[in-house]
DNA sequence: CGTGCAAAG
DNA sequence: CTTTCCACG
């Protein structure tokens, strides 16, 4: 019995992360695929064992604004197919979407555009919620023609349910807990056919939240949010035996204001 | 006989500056009137024991620009008149100029405009020489008119001579060493009437320099430029009697990028 | 190289 | 509150 770890993890700043710990927990974590996201950093820019840590493949996807976005997908083996985009002329470039493919699975790094209720950033939020589902769809029907699973990890900056939040009655009308965001998330389930694999596995608890705010007593109040999913296939999610968050312990210990999200799937 | 003893301190920003040592600087300093240049903060912005330190009146003149230029003076002594700016339109609101009146003495405060050869920054550098010339002037007239001596300190950005920079072959291109601008130096000594009272107790020593650039290793190589000057009427230039520049020992000491220039006076 | 700002989160 | 940008120095 082999098994697939996947972790995620927003590292808001990884230049910022290296030397807070990110290198430390890289290099000690048992994942065999880790998604990050909040980059905010061009390759170049990169400390070389941070662009090209030993022992992983990378693949970097750098928004073109500088110091802004960027996702990444590393994995222990070396990945029979790399996508960057998901064939969106808004979004592809801007460092928010990239998918590898390992055999039998495809696993992809996500960051949704985080949005701010009733301005423009809401709005292009929402263009790309639209255009996202589509491709989650098309994602879903390719890997069931061709016998893949897959699973599409990342920030996706929106609280599902009220478990999904501790503040949940003073955000209702915040964005990443607006009832039309939640909404989508639902059609990303049913209509698109993922499963959220932490919920899955903890389906009564509150949380296990993977983001605090900076702002504030936030982390010492456990005021967080679940924003960090790992959404899978039908078939791979049956086989996920453990999801959880690592939360830091102490404050000096975290090095990005999320805290990365693991599964481990048991395959054939 | 008493003494009046003059500092003027370029700061690089105060809110950086107090932490740094500035604050343990001034309650330290036997200056009984201090000139600071590069505040860098309305005063609203600053820690109350900054904004108004124990035994020192103080005059703040910030820019209407938010965290740019700034300038002040500090007197152990309740001033007779303070005044902002020189009378000019472009100039009176950018945080450049402060004078206050003690008995029988005009002290001032001056962050002249720092220029890019070649830029239109260099061209307002050139504007305000031109007419911070005329100022001086009239405020040599006035104060001889009066009886009374005048001092006007401060970060001037240009270097003098020779001795006044330690990489002038170098620099004869650089903005701060151009000759059209050592040419208005001399004018202000010359025409308008001023000495530079560290020069005349310290003739034939290269510097010594007040600013050393944060680039590369220039404090460590004393790499240095004399721009903060201590320009007098002539008889006040008489009666100073001791004139130097406070160095930090150690990169640790620097609380600035530019070191205090002081200057005692011997008066009645 | 360092300061303070803005935009983003 | 934090990261990264930029303009300025």
């Amino acid at each position: 019995m082999t098994t697939l770890t996947v972790t995620t993890a927003n590292v808001n700043g990884l230049r910022a992360a290296t030397g807070k710990g990110y290198v430390e927990w890289l290099a000690a974590t048992e994942a065999d695929v880790v998604c990050l996201q909040e980059v905010r950093a061009e390759p170049d820019q990169l400390a070389d064992h941070v662009r090209a840590p030993e022992g992983w493949h990378t693949l970097w996807a750098p928004s073109s604004a500088k110091g802004r976005a960027g996702v990444a997908v590393l994995s222990r083996t070396e990945p029979e197919a790399r996508r960057i985009g998901f064939g969106s002329t808004e979004f592809d470039a801007t460092g928010r979407y990239a998918e590898i493919d390992l055999p039998g699975v495809t696993v992809a790094s996500l960051y949704l555009p985080s949005g701010e209720a009733g301005t423009p950033r809401q709005e292009e939020k929402e263009r790309f919620q639209a255009e996202f589902l589509d491709h989650l769809k098309v994602l879903r029907k390719r890997a069931a023609d061709d016998g893949r699973e897959v699973v599409v990890c990342g920030d996706w900056n929106i609280a599902h349910h009220e478990a999904d939040l501790k503040n949940w009655k003073t955000n209702q009308k915040s964005s990443g807990f607006l009832p039309e965001e939640r909404a989508w998330l639902t059609r990303v389930l049913d209509e698109a056919g993922y499963v959220d694999v932490v919920r899955r596995l903890h389906p009564e608890v509150a949380g296990p939240y993977s983001w605090w705010s900076y702002r504030g007593r936030a982390f010492d109040n456990d005021a967080g949010w679940r924003i960090d999913y790992l959404m899978s296939s039908p078939g791979l999610a049956e086989r996920c035996v453990e999801a959880h968050v690592e939360r830091a312990s102490t404050h000096a210990e975290r090095w990005s204001d999320h805290a990365p999200v693991t599964a481990v799937f048991e395959l054939g």
